[in-house]
DNA sequence: CGCCCTATGTACGCTGGTGCACGGACCGGA
DNA sequence: TCCGGTCCGTGCACCAGCGTACATAGGGCG
């Protein structure tokens, strides 16, 4: 199997751009600006900030820098320890489990509804899982320390993401048992939904090579299954760009556990 | 598939014995003495909290009762409000995830390695899974009330329990990619050794129908694989009572997930 | 225009697990 | 000693997904 490389993408809507890493200086309150200034930039920013008291999050804010990320960039590879927490606003990332090194699999999808480095908020400081840029987009980062003083400081804070790591805990087990049942036509439908949702566009670029990976399965039977979606018009491919056409049809398409997962969230986070 | 029902086990060798639901009064100091006593007579006590600070663990104890739980017991069933925590002594307990009612799927088991009741921990109030006793014996328990007050007092147990929900979540993920990609053989002998740690004996009652129900597959599957490992000396099967004979062979067998998953414990909470 | 790379589609035999059905073994109780 | 219930084992047709190999199409670039 090749290497996940980052060479260009032709196709894609969003040029590429490296992480954004010059070293933001000035006061605490220039920052603060600044970073809410992209929060209101941002189409949709991130939920699990959004839903804070005000005070509490703008001095997280203020800790916080916006940073541009790159499709298939990793941002820490699985028992790393954990250097950041990023919040991503549209872009998204998928935590991948790697196992024998041929083989890996996705387990979890983190958009603006969710934040990447929940291991800190339950004192651990290494990474379980690899964590791979999936759409590109802007993110807000923070450093694990400067994030663990915010934890320190604002209850609400810890209460929201303790609660999110509840929703990881039993989005994982939903999939567990969606990868032992499922069929895979069913699973892509799924995985398409979740990056609809997170994506907030109907066209995204994700080649069926990519999709195989995360499904654990075979490229040539994301292509057949992609084409089942085709033939019902609810989704167009087009080299490696996929638009959704028919998202209800998709739903109906996809197995239950697309909507166990998100009415969980809504239920503990919504 | 017919229900799961309390009947009679004729060959277990914990005689089935109810829930003790006499409430236990006296003062706080008489109650700490009894639970005590009950860790002593315990073979082995639950780990979680025998890593506490000695005030920390006295206090808790205070709160707690000794139970004895029988096997197939629901303890809360999926989406219930968590009533009580469980901190397994010599039961252990398995966390099921009820797909659509006919199928079912195990996600986690737990001995006196952990606890029932992690959402808690994460301030949900309502399980995710339904909580099946599958290996008869004893267990600390004490109501949700007075288990969120110890966690507000004592931060190393928080700490120590916040831990644990990260090792439960890592060990989801594992479950997950298990799921995908081993074969039946292989995750049969993982989940024996898992049972064997938690249950404490080399002999322990578990018929292939139960397995299967674990494991999601048919319950002939089951019957071939640990045909298979009967062959190979590994294990012996006698009506429902199951002997592990060679520990090791099982570990050779079984995949690589059991190592992943007893090291992350090991390195978090060891 | 034509080369080449990437992405998508087709074909074929194989295997692990499914669903169903039934036979046999063990054990406790009448 | 026989009966009935529980548990284990076998057989068979079937199918989803696997591994592999190869064919075709879109599009950038020289």
């Amino acid at each position: 199997m090749r290497a996940h490389t980052h060479d260009a993408f032709p196709l894609m809507k969003v040029p590429p751009a490296r992480i954004d890493d010059r070293s933001q200086t000035g006061t605490a309150r220039a920052l603060a600006k600044r970073a809410v200034r992209a929060m209101r930039r941002a189409p949709a920013a991130n939920l699990l900030l959004a839903g804070l008291p005000r005070k509490d999050r703008l001095h997280l804010l203020a800790s916080c820098e916006t940073v541009e990320l790159t499709f298939a960039d990793v941002l820490c590879e699985a028992e790393d320890r954990i250097s950041h927490v990023y919040f991503p606003a549209d872009s998204f990332i998928s935590l991948v489990i790697p196992l024998n090194s041929l083989a890996s699999l996705e387990v979890e999808l983190v958009g603006n509804e969710g934040m990447v480095g929940v291991p800190l908020v339950l004192g651990v400081h290494a990474s379980p899982l690899r964590v791979v840029v999936q759409g590109a987009g802007s993110a807000l980062r923070m450093t694990a320390a400067a994030f663990l003083d915010e934890l320190e400081l604002s209850p609400a804070l810890r209460n929201k993401l303790q609660r999110y790591a509840f929703v990881l805990l039993a989005q994982l087990a939903q999939t567990a048992a969606c990868n032992r049942f499922h069929s895979l036509d069913a699973r892509l439908a799924r995985w398409l939904l979740m990056m609809h949702d997170r994506a907030h566009a109907d066209e995204f670029y994700l080649t069926h090579e990519v999709l195989a990976r995360m499904l654990g399965v075979r490229r040539v039977g994301v292509t057949n299954a992609a084409g089942l979606l085709q033939e019902r018009k609810l989704v167009r491919y087009r080299r490696g760009n996929i638009t959704i056409l028919d998202r209800n049809g998709l739903e109906a398409a996809s197995c239950e556990c697309y909507r166990a997962v998100t009415d969980t969230y809504k239920k503990v986070l919504g």
